[in-house]
DNA sequence: AACCGTTATATATTGTTAAGTATAACGAAA
DNA sequence: TTTCGTTATACTTAACAATATATAACGGTT
């Protein structure tokens, strides 16, 4: 990384309706696991409630399942918690995130220095 | 890809000042190069001439040089062209770029089906 | 010297996204 | 039956990004 510059990637899983998972939805879900509410991860998150309400009830769409099952009233006003299918989403995402990381750091790597000095136009390995 | 999901990304190359060198941006030298300005650049991917000359700002603090030579007035009214500069900031993208398509779509056949399922949360090989 | 379409720059407008605010329904527990 | 913090939903406001508009400077060509 000579050139002080370095790849950076964003990614996504993309369904019907545009995005289904991505990072932040994959850190709400963390949260509502976390906090046991989606109100509660939100916040920690500074995200706003409906936002949050949002992603979820898109990931719900797109999935074909619920990923957190909600209990509205009872004890402590009702609260959230993360579905097997949930729990799976999490663990695919952080999976393939790895992998996707691992190859911005090796492209990085792999990054030849500097565009302004008079070379050739080859990109490099 | 048996569950209508593909891994989507973006990629784009970070600098000193956030955004260097991304997919719309290497567009954007790629239509200067076709169309010889800024200004016919920018309207023909339907970008306001303000936008494009930002970009092109960016990339030009953040390379240390330009990656556009402009004239002002005389024939024409002026125009730009690429630097060599600009020539391999289009070459070391799309280099890199394909690569990172490769990955996304081979982590897309990986990609084994459905979250709602009772099944393991074993995300996969 | 006047003209032209451009670069360069500032300011205003629009449009989109998320946050903010409000309200009703919920239902176990006190 | 009252209380509580939540889910669920609608509506309003704010923040931000990009477009739109305006203006000056440029300099070869006519």
């Amino acid at each position: 990384m000579k050139s002080g510059l370095e790849w950076q990637g964003r990614l996504w899983l993309e369904g019907p309706e545009g995005t289904f998972l991505g990072y932040g939805r994959v850190v709400l879900l963390e949260r509502i696991r976390e906090h046991g509410s989606i109100a509660r991860a939100a916040k920690s998150m500074e995200m706003s409630y409906k936002h949050a309400w949002d992603l979820l009830d898109s990931m719900t769409r797109q999935a074909g399942c619920s990923l957190v099952a909600t209990v509205r009233g009872g004890k402590g006003g009702g609260g959230a918690v993360l579905t097997p299918a949930g729990e799976k989403a999490i663990a695919v995402f952080w999976h393939y995130h790895a992998r996707f990381q691992n190859v911005l750091q090796e492209m990085t790597a792999k990054l030849e220095d500097v565009l302004c000095d008079e070379k050739s136009v080859d990109p490099g390995s």
